[in-house]
DNA sequence: GCTCCTCACGAAACAAACTTGCAACTCGCG
DNA sequence: CGCGAGTTGCAAGTTTGTTTCGTGAGGAGC
């Protein structure tokens, strides 16, 4: 795993290229360029001095569930009855290996695991609930929310409006 | 807004380019030809029919929040007095429409929307529900989860093991 | 059984984007 | 005032993406 580089200097351009790309990341260096007043060359080492710090997670695209017959997506809240370092990694090790749970949380409050599923049927989700939770003695109780409506959905984050255009 | 077309359908090398893509879109196409056994251009033409299809949905850069400080990610279910389809609605433009709410669902269970925001600091998380919460007439009660660790992040779809080499 | 039509593929040519080397510039510091 | 670190823009070279064209594999209809 690619580790995180030591913290550097983020300055108004690259926050508002990481905007741009945070959009679309397939964007030319030369329009991205245009719009923050800066050439292309410029961009794109700034655009790889993000990469290689960890600014930059990753590159990728977004899959809308239902078009690929995961139609169903599903909050879980887990709560645990032992708490203990190793059991707490051992359920963070098996939520991040299943790949079906697309984001995993280790929260404070009335629950311990926030997850989010996709699945394709409801037996499919009740079988991954016997395996993930009925299947983990560790597993105190969990509760269950589908959502009927995706409203927002992205990992973008908010870079305020420290965008440059001079 | 550019609307979702007409459904298609999608094979196994879709289904393989799409596994490649959401893991890093940058793959050049001559190398996701050679994964799946099929000239780039071919793969190219996929690629497009689908984002046309709506199938890929977006094409973005993940960025790390706590590089670019908002190093606090939080849950928040949130519960609503009176569920008309405009107060639902008009609720759901609101979230739609703040940056720090990066995700937004509407769920069964026994809370109506959960979000997920980013915040730099507790402050501004308080100034937030100040305007999102208590702000709003609507809203009956709401709790906060704080994530200490952010186990799993990321909008992959499980696709199967429908790739195929030959 | 044959033809026509449609569709997707691959090879090659073309256009666009990315990447690198280099000289000049700015800024901070001794 | 001069030096060094860091960053920029320009230009050339390389990789990648895109288009065009011809070919071959199914299906429908005669």
């Amino acid at each position: 795993m690619a580790k995180t580089n030591p913290e550097i200097a983020l300055d108004s351009f690259d926050l508002a290229i990481l905007t741009i790309l945070q959009n679309d990341n397939a964007t030319p260096q030369r329009m991205i360029g245009e719009a923050v007043n800066l050439s292309a060359p410029a961009v794109q080492r700034r655009i790889k001095r993000m990469e290689q710090a960890g600014v930059i997670q990753a590159n990728c695209a977004i899959v809308d569930p239902a078009k690929v017959g995961q139609p169903i997506t599903i909050f879980v809240e887990v709560e645990v009855i032992s708490e203990t370092a190793e059991l707490i990694d051992a359920a963070k090790a098996e939520f991040s290996a299943t790949p079906e749970v697309q984001q995993c949380y280790y929260v404070t409050g009335e629950a311990d695991f926030i997850l989010v599923i996709v699945a394709a049927t409801m037996a499919d989700y009740e079988a991954l609930t016997r395996r993930l939770f009925f299947g983990n003695s560790n597993v105190k109780k969990f509760r269950t929310f589908f959502a009927m409506d995706r409203v927002k959905v992205g990992l973008r984050v908010p870079l305020g409006d420290k965008a440059r255009a001079s």
